[in-house]
DNA sequence: CCGATTATAAAAATAGTTATCATTATTAAT
DNA sequence: ATTAATAATGATAACTATTTTTATAATCGG
């Protein structure tokens, strides 16, 4: 994980935090810059905590937990709740997406299929709902962890 | 909710619990008999503990816990974790169906669609991935609550 | 019906997360 | 830049859903 930062990462960053209405603080700088700077990786709330304090940071479990559920509220983050008991937090893409998720080695691969999408639209019309939000994962052994299981 | 029981529905229970290799006991009898009354609804641990109560049985949360999760293992119920934070139980049927679950009310549809499973399928297999299982649910309100929310 | 085994209820423990609170940092207005 | 008002922080306690522990009680093969 890089801890390199630009100029321009960094001004980037705290323009996005000021847009959403949100103080800009160390905890949140420093949250927001671990997504930037590793984009499609998904992480746990814990996950952030270790990276903070192995980066040398002060930082408190709160702060974390309160930090992420903000970014997910100002929509710079989307939470996920797979079936693990724990969330997993990822930036918001413009678009939506679904997920695979090997349950050997926790790796998790993004996807989108249009026609999977109209259908869903579909079974929910039909059912007379109004959609707010979808989620479709799919559990399973990923190419690599394949063999070792066997 | 029914609390009826024909002799007929009590023997298939008892014979269901013990070929899945476990002791029959009331716990376990009253736990399967619930969902067994009440086929196609889905229970969280608490609305079965609430149920049991409500019937005038002495049972420990642990039990109650400890059972479905037992149940589950055996095959007789499957858990879904939706986005709730509290695993949701239900008898498990001989097809694999998806949920369509209504955020304000908390009404629970199941659906199949054909053309979404062999999607995933292929999404997967395009992936490398080996998979056990999916879970599809869409979020939103159902026709007797779109009218409320407006 | 007896004894070995397993299940139970109650209580304590745990994991993940959220609330409380005294202190510190941020920001808008000087 | 300083200050005053406000909000954010870290530490800790509390909380929710669930699991483990333990001493007692129920089950079932013989």
């Amino acid at each position: 994980m890089s801890n390199k930062t630009t100029t321009k990462d960094v001004s980037l960053e705290i323009k996005e935090i000021q847009e959403s209405g949100l103080r800009v603080t160390e905890p949140r700088k420093k949250i927001l810059h671990i997504f930037e700077s590793n984009e499609d990786q998904h992480f746990t709330a814990d996950m952030i905590y270790s990276e903070l304090k192995k980066q040398g940071e002060n930082v408190g479990f709160a702060t974390v937990y309160r930090v992420l559920t903000q970014f997910e509220e100002a929509g710079l983050l989307v939470r996920h709740n797979f079936d693990s008991g724990h969330a997993v937090f990822e930036l918001k893409k413009k678009c939506h997406h679904d997920h695979l998720v090997c349950i050997s080695c926790g790796k998790i691969i993004e996807f989108l299929d249009d026609s999977i999408e109209a259908r869903q639209c579909k079974v929910a019309k039909d059912a007379g709902f109004e959609v707010t939000s979808h989620s479709l994962t799919i559990f399973g052994y990923c190419s690599e962890c394949r063999g070792n299981t066997k």
